[in-house]
DNA sequence: CCTTGACCTGGAGCGCGCTCCAGGTTTTAC
DNA sequence: GTAAAACCTGGAGCGCGCTCCAGGTCAAGG
């Protein structure tokens, strides 16, 4: 979608693919994770096998990162590392499998939505804990001294 | 739930038969925890060492089973059993330590708003991402058959 | 009484999701 | 060219939160 002109300040040597890179410390700084963890999730196949250098060591494209990100909203709305795996297979295996991915990603929507709203319910039993502490707290300081200075 | 101390009807005596007591099973089907989760609970101090009868079975008091479902509530907004095991420390250590339990509940909460402030947002990431799949879904009929019967 | 099933204890084991290690190779900075 | 930093692989290890097991004791029905 561009053209292939040499006019940007490439960073050097291995890199000869107009596609800018990242190493894999790169990609954790951006995305929080740990080196171990994204050689981890390599292996699982939850991404496929990245780009290396003639030296062996990896290169991020722009399209790992997105899915890796993609891959870390799932991780965050609590699906499994075995789910994710089935998911990436999916997606590995073609436009075939959308349909199946879709179907995936409604369920996990539902469940997220039910954690949400069983979240919200306890929240606000906490809610009344912390009320009922506080009031036990008042009650504290009445007895002590009805009405004087206090520190806070 | 608030301002009562002196007025409870003490069973002074040990004889406590007159209030209802449950078995470990019976507990355990109404909290949805396992036998050995409620043993284990108790060995970790979750909570405090429940009454047996003369052969050395647990009897749950209706006031075990309402710290339990409080806990349960912990658990499920997704504090740590060590900070269950510290929050639990300060409920036994009595009522000097109301200022430090509200704090630890306060904190609580306001972590839980963040979480749920964080699984609403990729809420909306999944959100867009089944729109995505669903217009390929589209496409992909399109052009198999612009316009023509489909078996659902 | 006896049987059966619920219960007890201490401790080992497990599944998950990483995290660390050893020992080696590659890249970078000077 | 060389030293240091970054990276590689396979595999072991870890912390969490249970879960299971062995080997018993206890309680209720017939």
């Amino acid at each position: 979608m561009s053209s292939g002109q040499p006019l940007k300040p490439l960073p050097r040597d291995q890199d000869r693919d107009r596609e800018p890179t990242l190493t894999i410390a790169q990609v954790a700084e951006r995305t929080g994770l740990s080196h171990d963890t994204l050689r981890y999730y390599e292996k699982a196949g939850l991404i496929e096998r990245v780009g290396r250098t003639t030296g062996n060591q990896r290169r991020y494209q722009a399209a790992d990162l997105a899915w890796l990100e993609f891959l870390l909203r799932l991780r965050e709305t609590g699906m499994s590392i075995a789910d994710m795996q089935r998911f990436a297979a999916l997606r590995t295996a073609g436009n075939i499998t959308v349909a199946d991915r879709l179907a995936m990603l409604r369920e996990h929507r539902a469940e997220l939505a039910d954690r949400i709203r069983a979240l919200r319910r306890n929240a606000t039993v906490l809610d009344h804990k912390i009320d009922h502490y506080e009031q036990l707290l008042l009650d504290e300081v009445e007895h002590e001294q009805p009405g004087s200075d206090e520190t806070t």
